[in-house]
DNA sequence: TCATCATATAAATGTTCATTGATATGATAT
DNA sequence: ATATCATATCAATGAACATTTATATGATGA
């Protein structure tokens, strides 16, 4: 127990309530799929803006964009040296989200066909 | 391993890649206020359509708007009883994904504040 | 069949958003 | 200073979306 909220640790919808904004706010930022790629990108370590427009081979105004997007709700750090902008994931939590959704999304649309 | 992608168990980026598309559309779900408030009214267990608009306080067509969305997504299950059809979350671990999000936004603002 | 209740759907509206093309800022080196 | 490179911003466009009001469907009971 490292908050004041009185976690359980059962009743998982306990205390979201007051932060739905924020939840929905994140969610809308992983709701593109050219921003994930953008995220998944500088998953590793920094990268320049020409690197990650270079990688995944889209405009870089619309990178741009995105990152501004990410740097928006804090997902990304940055960091200036010189010329370049490094972008990097600013909380490695997110790839867990992640992951549990490509899960939970591969088991649901299974489920699906099966009927 | 239960899936046939070499999942290392270390990076969390790989394999995620193929499913762009289905993790965005699911966080596309989960991205608005009041359709994650219908998602955690029926974590607990099925209710009607107007025990969900009473319990909100939403419109009778909003509610039934943002519930065909997220069926849309397969996050709920239906099920029709007599003139009433109830709704139910489908699979738990979105809580997860929710409760994840909640926290990295709280740490992600309050590490914002700290400058 | 008729009236009623529960839910879905349709039409209309205003807003947000992703994308593109063009241009501006800002740093570096000559 | 000027030319160049990296990145951001602007303007415009079209699509997607949330919301409301009004109406339709569909089941139940008299």
């Amino acid at each position: 127990m490292e908050s004041t909220a009185p976690k359980s640790g059962k009743d998982k919808a306990a205390g979201l309530n007051d932060h739905l904004p924020n939840v929905a706010f994140l969610a809308k930022s992983l709701s593109d799929e050219n921003r994930l790629r953008v995220l998944l990108c500088i998953t590793a370590g920094k990268k320049s803006v020409s690197r990650i427009v270079e990688e995944l081979q889209l405009s870089q105004p619309l990178v741009s964009h995105h990152l501004k997007e990410l740097k928006r709700s804090l997902l990304v750090r940055v960091e200036r040296s010189g010329p370049f902008i490094y972008y990097q994931l600013a909380d490695a939590r997110i790839l867990d989200v992640l992951e549990t959704l490509s899960v939970v999304a591969g088991d649901l649309l299974a489920a699906r066909t099966t009927f």
